[in-house]
DNA sequence: AAATATAGTGTCAATACAACACTAAGTCAA
DNA sequence: TTGACTTAGTGTTGTATTGACACTATATTT
């Protein structure tokens, strides 16, 4: 169904950059480019918007398609659209940043024949378009946001121990943090779910499990209180 | 000259949230729409998004066009595209919000018919499409921001004294300051600069007037520090 | 039983924050 | 000119928060 305008029209994508956390530290995903331009360049998962879809619904069925994902935490990052990120024509993306389990999901490569991996967010592949400039963005929006919301938990598994998550702050935030410290604050922000449970199939004292009380965390989000690590 | 395209496209266009600052409290800026749908109510200041031109251009563009502003300080909010938000086809719509010091400059209506007005914020009549909701999201992410990086020196005129620093912040922040607390932290800040001048034409004692100090802004922010107030 | 590996715990000093009230300096009007 | 008025400008103190710091507990492995 061919469209005429009197105007030309820019045309509008989605971008995703999907983080997870493994032992090695945060990674993101990304897809090979199977056609030109840049074939063969890694790129950040997504595509165009369908006309009778949001802009988030747009974002979850892109990386449904290409990724396999689903049921991710998504939150609209920026948008990009400088004439030229695009040498075919005029194309502006509103990107997206989302955060997974890692175990929870293993991505597969799309029906065609592009490929999808892991990649450590400290050593990227040079990238399609301006992808560099939307993931750094990303990893940005993420670490400020880390700070004073409790978004972290996407990526960990359903049941943690404190030093995980531990270890989860202190691959995002880039710095050591101090453990009593941190599990005083991070106990009093009383989101925290003390399970009867602890660590299985260590070689060493297991570590208590917590869940992230989402109760709890709505309650206290609604009183306004801040949650601030 | 005609576009065609295999698939029916969005439109793009950008909106504009412009703050300013009086006696009275803080202002937006808004025109009154000459045409359909929604003639006759209010809007942001917005329009098409040309191929050449970024998005930010566009923005700035708009404004001057609609509004007579210049070199306001502009950023991105966010991207508002839920089918549905025009009537008429799908518009996407990228969202800046700007601040403008009020004394500068004096707004005046487009070429064409529509007219221009600052409201009070806490005032507003009600919008086209979804400029409502665009606001609400302006003026969330004005009071996030000015927590924490002091934009709202935007809202001032080059000189100004400490009460009326504290007016800006009280206003956006909807909550009473301690003057000293206030004028302690705000000068530990390091980045206002004390003029040897004072206020003229007060029917009392006249207040010292500083200025917003940018490059010792710059400064500190290079240095990671933290300006929150 | 010893070695190893991580879990888990409390104190103290320094800093930041919040509450609080009076004097200083100018204008204006009687 | 003096008194009333209006806003500018200024420090201290108690409280809460933060950051630095080291050892014991518990499980596994050899």
């Amino acid at each position: 169904m061919p469209a005429t305008y009197d105007h030309p029209r820019a045309a509008l994508t989605v971008d995703c950059a999907v983080f997870g956390l493994d032992d090695d530290g945060l990674k993101v995903l990304l897809i090979q480019r199977g056609i030109e331009p840049f074939a063969g360049r890694w790129a950040l998962p997504g595509g165009f918007v369908h006309l009778d879809e949001t802009l988030e619904q747009a974002a979850l069925r892109e990386l449904r398609e290409e990724t396999g994902l689903e049921r991710v935490f998504l939150e609209q990052l920026y948008t990009f659209g400088d004439p030229g990120r695009d040498p075919r024509e005029r194309v502006v993306t509103v990107a997206y940043y989302a955060l997974v389990r890692l175990g929870d999901h293993t991505v597969q490569a799309a029906t065609d024949a592009r490929s999808v991996a892991w990649f450590a967010t400290d050593d990227l592949p040079a990238l399609a378009f301006d992808h560099d400039a939307i993931l750094a963005a990303a990893l940005n929006r993420l670490q400020a946001k880390v700070r004073y919301q409790p978004i972290g938990f996407e990526l960990l598994p359903p049941k943690f121990s404190l030093t995980q998550l531990q270890r989860l702050y202190e691959t995002v935030l880039e710095r050591p943090l101090d453990k009593r410290n941190f599990r005083k604050k991070a106990l009093a922000l009383g989101i925290l779910q003390e399970l009867d449970e602890v660590e299985q199939d260590v070689a060493h004292r297991a570590a208590r499990l917590y869940r992230f009380d989402e109760a709890a965390y709505r309650q206290k989000l609604a009183d306004g209180f801040n949650f601030e690590l």
